[in-house]
DNA sequence: GTAAAATAGTTGGTAAATATAACTATTATC
DNA sequence: GATAATAGTTATATTTACCAACTATTTTAC
């Protein structure tokens, strides 16, 4: 019982959840030997942007502040990264691939790359190009949609929920 | 600082965990007001396949079939659902929406479908159509993906993963 | 017809994710 | 110099994810 008609009636944002989980189940059997066993995608984008602080991995991966927290911890832990001080601005922590964490991640930036042109080996370029360009747009739209303004008919609370940074995805 | 190009470095499964994290965090704002504060995928597919069993829930949302369980506990604790035991296979478990889940459902989907037509007002419907056609394509794909076949080079360890329902999404 | 396998669902435990509020330290703004 | 803003931390509570082991029921195979 094939169920692509269910599946094509979910909202975007159920498709994506589901792309997503389905996507990271394949990653994290990819990379089972290594000493992590999650936080690939942190790792992924610490490989591009080594010595970021914690706040631009938040914005740019939509993670609480948190809870990059106890990620980083982790990581430290397991010898991946080291956690700086800017002298600059002593607010700042910069967070940098340790030798060991920049092999690792090597082997998880392989597994991103991999994986992704498995999946995308039948697609054409010209649907590839669109697909990536829908999903920054929606993306984009997501981030400005003022969820009170848009829901006129739905009473609100008074509660107030996060603010989103200038530099958030 | 826009992050345009951070983006679009990122692997399609940490775009569309993104896009999903945006996604929902629009919907809930969005949807205060009701008695439930989350599980509204699963209140949306009811509300096409009302008194399918739980594992058919399961397997066309991607979600564990021992998290469904206190999921639909919760729901019939707020009313929303009624979980019947089907007289011809007694091993299934319909779930069934109430009056009551019924009416706060219609609000779910009109708030998915709301959503869903504003981010997508700017893209055009050919770019749309191309866009679900590569999000299902992607989904097929990774469902039929042997890890252990496409990573080689990585040396597996004797665990067993769990396996897939052939009415998966 | 019965044993074995498969299916649907449940339970319990562990770890992790998520969200929130309140907090320190530091820097920027007025 | 007071105030606000920013980066990060701590603590807490809830939800979720994952897995192994389990019951009950139905299907399959011999």
């Amino acid at each position: 019982m094939p169920t692509n008609a269910n599946y094509a009636k979910l909202s975007v944002g159920t498709k994506a959840l589901i792309l997503s989980k389905l996507y990271y189940s394949v990653l994290s059997k990819s990379l089972e030997n290594l000493d992590v066993e999650r936080y690939y995608s942190i790792l992924f984008f610490l490989n591009e942007h080594n010595g970021c602080n914690q706040q631009n991995i938040c914005n740019n991966l939509a993670i609480d502040k948190t809870a990059m927290v106890k990620v980083i911890d982790h990581l430290i832990k397991v010898g991946f990264v080291d956690r700086n001080v800017n002298p600059d601005d002593r607010r700042e922590h910069f967070i940098v691939l340790t030798k060991k964490g920049l092999k690792q991640t090597a082997e998880i930036v392989k597994s991103f790359n991999a994986i992704d042109s498995e999946i995308f080996s039948e697609v054409s370029k010209e649907d590839q190009d669109t697909f990536n360009k829908v999903l920054c747009q929606l993306s984009s739209k997501l981030k400005e949609l003022p969820a009170t303004d848009l829901f006129f008919n739905y009473k609100k609370t008074g509660r107030k929920k996060k603010t989103v940074a200038s530099d958030k995805v």
